[in-house]
This record gives structure tokens, sequence and C-alpha cells, in this order.
DNA sequence: GACCCTCCCCTTAGGGGAGGGTC
DNA sequence: GACCCTCCCCTTAGGGGAGGGTC
């Protein structure tokens, strides 16, 4: 860089790519103050505070706020720098985890719906599903006047503990148990569970009866009584726990009765003597 | 979810894991406004709401604006969320790439330091140095009252074109001519360019002399005296551009005077007959 | 006419009060 | 005493004027 000439602040903006408006909040601030002014109270900049803007433009692109870099170079040092920098590294890989798991998230979601909007929703269906890794709760405690906002609280609460990084803007599915099934009642779900590849838990590898409706969370009656006549019909019985999931749901649709349910319940065949 | 029961802002902030602070505020701005009043004039939030505050905290999480997410989720359908999704994708992974060439400018940056840091500041020596990627300029224009800002101007400018993602926050260097190295004229750069591995150019493989010295931009006569001196003594002679780095520069150090400046030469041994 | 100056208002997504009524 | 209400001020990094002097 170059001898010392004094520039005015219009020139030193286009010598540094910036704005004559950042220049003054910066001076306002007292990042970067003219060295001087002239009698007539213009700002005069020295070629040498080209080299201030190139730390400060570099160090804010690192992602540093102007209270930080102001901090910083006041006093820095080689090894001062080197301390931020190796920071900075931390932080801006935790920030690229976040963008990543957002991105996730997204795509995870888009393919929820995209799914949703290729079911036959009218079928029922018996078919062999894969086992899917899920993230599943504890059994929900409605006892003692507890109800399902209250489960569902201790549900996220649980997650967020036994998860530490788990995102947990996931939908939140049910699980209704084979019991509470065969019996007819699904007052309220048995566990809360989310759809996601890094979970622990498993819906297990099974033959599933499938079936959809459209409505709002809870509205399943009339599902669960269309699938177990199926089931029946044909020859199976229920082996296990029900899975319930929206892929419809408030995320894409406005009217609680165009949200598609998505239930699935293990068979067997039953064996005849 | 649940049946509809009427909640009170501190209840369904409670609910919906956010704070009272932010329930106000997006009544405030008509993102999420109670269904009804008390006649006491207390919010009443329903059940249902608590959906669309989980819409809102994953929209937000993906990275939109409360603004967009208003305007998104008052029609939102599948194949609009599903446009939505698709267009943040594509801004995450800018952001995502953005983050992480940071990331690498922190890091190359931190390790031009660590390595100054280790260098022996006083001796030359005559090495050899393998090739690396560096991103060059085109040879200066001085001519016609221009002067090395305005140098330095076109230098960004030009390399912002040729290469339209690149990150334009690596210190810059210097190249002498070999002609001009042998007749011993430094004022100014021949051409400016940044040691970074995305170029597309060389500093060329060949035998160095490379020598160290303190100082400011441009205070290096000393130092190319030096290195002259050392080339000849030892039977070398000059054969190629000089390079010229600053690995102690403005961005960890206050004093130019305490500036880090490295100059390589290109030599080759003179045959004795 | 182009350049410089000093106010002053505006933006995001809330957080943190103060001052006063309500369960 | 805990909960609710409505103002009002504050934060980042400048951008966009208005109104008035200067080269």
């Amino acid at each position: 860089m170059p001898a010392d000439r004094l520039l005015t602040i219009n020139q030193f903006a286009k010598f540094s790519r910036t704005t004559r408006d950042t220049l003054l909040y910066y001076d306002k601030i007292g990042l970067l103050t003219p060295v001087s002014r002239r009698a007539n109270n213009y700002r005069c900049y020295s070629g040498g505070q080209l080299a201030v803007m190139n730390v400060i433009r570099t160090l804010q692109k690192l992602g540093m706020t102007l209270e930080e870099i102001k901090n910083l170079i006041e006093k820095r040092t080689p090894a001062s720098i080197i301390e931020a920098f190796t920071q900075r590294i931390e932080k801006i890989d935790s920030v690229i985890e976040e963008r990543v798991n957002a991105r996730n998230l997204l795509n995870d979601l888009r393919k929820t719906i995209r799914s949703a909007l290729d079911a036959d929703e009218n079928k029922i269906t018996i078919q062999h599903l894969p086992a899917e890794a899920i993230v599943l709760g504890e059994p929900n405690d409605y006892s003692r006047g507890r109800n399902d906002y209250d489960a569902l609280l201790s549900f996220y609460r649980a997650i967020s503990e036994k998860y530490p990084k788990y995102d947990l803007d996931y939908p939140v599915w049910a699980v209704f148990s084979e019991e509470r099934v065969k019996r007819g009642d699904w007052r309220w779900p048995d566990r809360y569970y989310f759809s996601n590849p890094k979970g622990h838990d498993k819906r297990p590898a099974a033959m599933y009866a499938v079936g959809y409706t459209r409505g709002g969370y809870g509205q399943s009656d009339d599902l669960y009584a269309r699938l177990t006549d199926h089931i029946e019909i044909n020859g199976f019985e229920i082996c296990g726990d029900a899975y319930e999931e929206y892929p419809l749901n408030e995320i894409c649709t406005i009217d609680e009765a165009n949200y598609l349910m998505r239930v699935m319940i293990p068979v067997r065949e039953i064996k005849r003597g």
C-alpha cells in the first residue's frame, strides 16, 4: 500500500470499496475516525487507514460485530488475533451445523408433503414396510388432571434432555398401543415420536395395514374402524402398536378438515387350522 | 393436538415454548392474534393456535423473516409451501457456502500468522519451494497519473469479474518483475496477487532466495539489497519474478514498523566454465 | 453542480422496564 | 401476590433523506 496522501470521505469510500454512509457511521461509533479535519470541517482520511478498513471488513466478514472488532483491533497482536480466530472458527462451525440442520429439516418436510400428495387416500393396503428410525418419547402421563398439552410439553422436555442437539421442530406424531387399538380406545396417544433418521428407536419392519383420512388431530375414529374391519375381513390380526402421522398438517394446510392422516397398524395373517 | 380450551397468554407461551413478550409482539404485528379477549381485555388463545405457533417457529428456524412468514401462512397450501421450501433450500445452501468460505479464510489467515511467528527473520536462505496456486492480477497500469490506489482498485475489479465467487478479503501481495528486480527498481509492484488454493495461476516451483524484514508496505529496499548481495556472493543469479508477502500485516499488527515481509526471488546457480 | 456537513427517522425481533388494573 | 394490560425505550449496521454550507 502506498505513501500517505489525504483523501476526502468519498475518495476513501471508493478506494476502500465501501460507502460514505458506512464511514460516517464508523466515525460516529469511534471505530474508524479520520486522521484529521480541514478548516472547513471536512474529514481527512490517510492512505494508511485503508489498511484498517481492510481489517474491519475482513473481521466483519468473519462474523464479528463492530463492537467486537473495535475491542479486538485496538490492541491486536498476532497472539490475540490467533486466539480470536480460533474462537471464531468454533462459532462458525456451530452456525454451519445449524444451517445444515435447517436444510435437512426443510428437505424432510418437503419430502413428506410430496409423498402425501402422491398418496392414494381412499385405499387401505396391507404391505410390508421397512424399519424406520424414530425418536420415541416415554409413555404419556395423563394422571392427576394432566392433559395432552402437558404430555406434549413433557415429551419436548424429555427429548431435549435425551438428545441435546436434536432439532425439536420436526412434527410430532403419535403411537397408540396394540392393546388400546384392539379395545378401540384412541382418546389420547400413548406416546409421541419424531420421524427422524437420527433417532435411536425404530418403528419395526413388518406387515402393516396402512390407511389415510382427512381431518384434524384426533379425528381418527372412522379411519381406525375402517382399518380394523379391513384387517379382519382379509384374515389378518393386529400384532403391535399403531403409528399415526399427519403428512399434511398445519405446516401447509390452513383448514384442519384438509389435514391428511396416515395410520399404520402392524398385522399378521391368522393361521387357519 | 387437543380439543379447544382457552389459554391465557402465559399458559399459551408455556405450551408453545416461547415467551410472553414474543406473543405480545406477534399480536402487535398481526402475525398471531388471540382468538378473543375477555371482558377484562385479557388475551384468549385457543389450543388450535398452538399449531400455528409451530408453523411460525419452524419457518423462522428455516431462516424466514416474520414478514415472509406472515405472507406465506396466510394462504399456505401444500404446493405453495413446497415452492417456498425449495427457494429456502437454495438460499440456505448459499449461506452455508458463505460460512464455509469465511471458515477457510480464518483458517488460512491463522496459518499465515503462525508460520510468520516461526520464521527466522534474520537469515536469508536459498531453498526449493514447491509451486503454489495464486490468483494473479494483470500488470498494473501506472500511466496517466494513475497511482497504486487505482492499481489496487483495478486489481479488485478484475478479480471479481474473473472469479465471480472469489472471496476478495484475502490479503493482497505483490509481484516485482525479474527485470525490475535486476534493475533494483521497486517503487511500485508490477502486479498484485492473492495467495489462494483456488487460483488458476501459480508461483512456480523453483529454487528461491528467501528473506524477511520488518516494516510497512514498500519498506523493502534494504531487504532487496541484502537478498541480491546474498544471491551474488553464493554464486547464484536471479531468474524470475520476485514475490513479496506480508505474513504479519495490518490484520494482526498495529504498528507498521512491526509488519513482517517475506520476499522470494527465484534463482539458479551460475555455471562456471 | 458536485461535494461536504449535521441532524433525524427507519428497519428486525423482540427484551426490559414503568405504571396501573385484575384474579 | 401473581397475572394481565398498555405505553415507551433499547439493540445492529447502516440507508435515506432534509436543510444548509463549500469547492
